[in-house]
DNA sequence: GTCTATACTTGGATAGAC
DNA sequence: GTCTATCCAAGTATAGAC
């Protein structure tokens, strides 16, 4: 986790004594893209966040697209490690959307997700970041998978539910509510909808469908 | 159906014979927002996609986000009305599920809602026209809680299940699985789930927990 | 490594001729 | 109503001094 995000650098090497630089503009092209969105992250704007000037930009990464895939690079890294701690003890539907509820909730506050949102946004228009951005949701699909396996194996939705096509509607579903809410600026209706997940599964429960977090069977 | 898109002219009522260049330039506007996405959009490329000037745009729309809003409109008042007929004789999930596939599809390929997504990912960057953006997504949730109320209304989920709010998810469904099927070029995942919400109302059917279409209770 | 200065390109928008 | 010409702002990227 420590080296995340070291995409591509054009002088990695070189004299650098901390790379104290290089760390300061991935965080001000972190907090760029969160406040002036995909086409707000110039070269100009990321380096007046990161108090810096504009040229160091392109010796240390050659590219502001670069920059903004190292940017990606270390929020990714971050956040799925966070949230591996948080699934570790899912085991059940209901434990899912608890913790799909928090990720959900954090990630929009914090903008975690705006910055991937605004990644997979601007690289439907550049087109040449496209395949580097389609890499990097791999592992989120991934890491859904993965949870929502962990919460329906004791299920009867086990057997018939392929957990890679849920993680996939997943990660698509929280793309879409995230644009949605940060579109209309309310997040009401997105979180409402997590609440009804959590009605549905304590209904399941109640009906036995499903057991609830420790029972056994 | 026929006066959409007349958003904001700036010489509106003037001496304007038929509006033709006003159309095509709403065409082009679409066109050039499917190939080269929002940053692409220019008024310059959207002109030479119109075979006019590029000063016309400032006559006729004032500012390129007026016509990029004017191609939404046009664009969303066709697909609306088309799929208006579509989901006319939709009574249950089965249906429902059917006509979504073929919805989702016929988008997907002709692009369609690849305009819509373009404009919410590039509103979640200039900011202004978010709002108006927003504005144009209700007439999409109307339409989805209207095709789902149609659809459960005759299930026991119809008392349980708030079609507004699914309304919500399946608007944030469709949008994120467009953008990860624009992005890696690859539809299939994202048909393949269809074809698999298909199975479940199949199932559903056979356990007789809802009613096949055509069936009386 | 970092800064200043600058070249080059593209985009939004306006003025004025036709 | 449409075109040509032009202005101005902002972006990417590079060169060269320190």
């Amino acid at each position: 986790m420590a080296k995340s995000g070291r995409a591509s650098s054009v002088h990695d090497g070189s004299g650098a004594r901390s790379g104290e630089t290089r760390h300061n503009l991935v965080d001000a092209a972190i907090t760029t893209l969160k406040k002036k969105g995909f086409v707000g992250a110039s070269a100009r704007a990321i380096a007046e966040e990161a108090g810096v000037t504009q040229g160091l930009i392109f010796y240390h990464f050659g590219t502001v697209s670069n920059l903004l895939l190292a940017a990606l690079d270390s929020v990714s890294a971050d956040r799925l490690e966070i949230y591996g701690t948080l699934i570790a003890n899912t085991k059940s539907p209901g434990d899912l959307v608890d913790a799909a509820t928090e990720i959900f909730r954090t990630d929009l506050d914090a903008g975690y997700m705006s910055v991937l949102a605004e990644m997979i946004a601007g690289a439907s228009s550049t087109s040449d970041l496209g395949p580097e951005v389609a890499a990097r949701i791999e592992p989120w699909r991934e890491f859904a998978k993965t949870a929502i396996e962990k919460s329906i194996d004791d299920t009867p939705f086990g057997t018939v539910l392929p957990a890679g096509d849920l993680a996939y509607a997943a990660v698509a579903l929280f793309l879409g509510l995230e644009m949605l809410s940060h579109l209309d600026g309310n997040r009401e209706p997105a979180l409402g909808l997590f609440g009804l997940a959590k009605q549905l599964t304590g209904l399941m429960e109640a009906l036995s469908i499903i057991k609830r977090p420790g029972e056994t069977t």
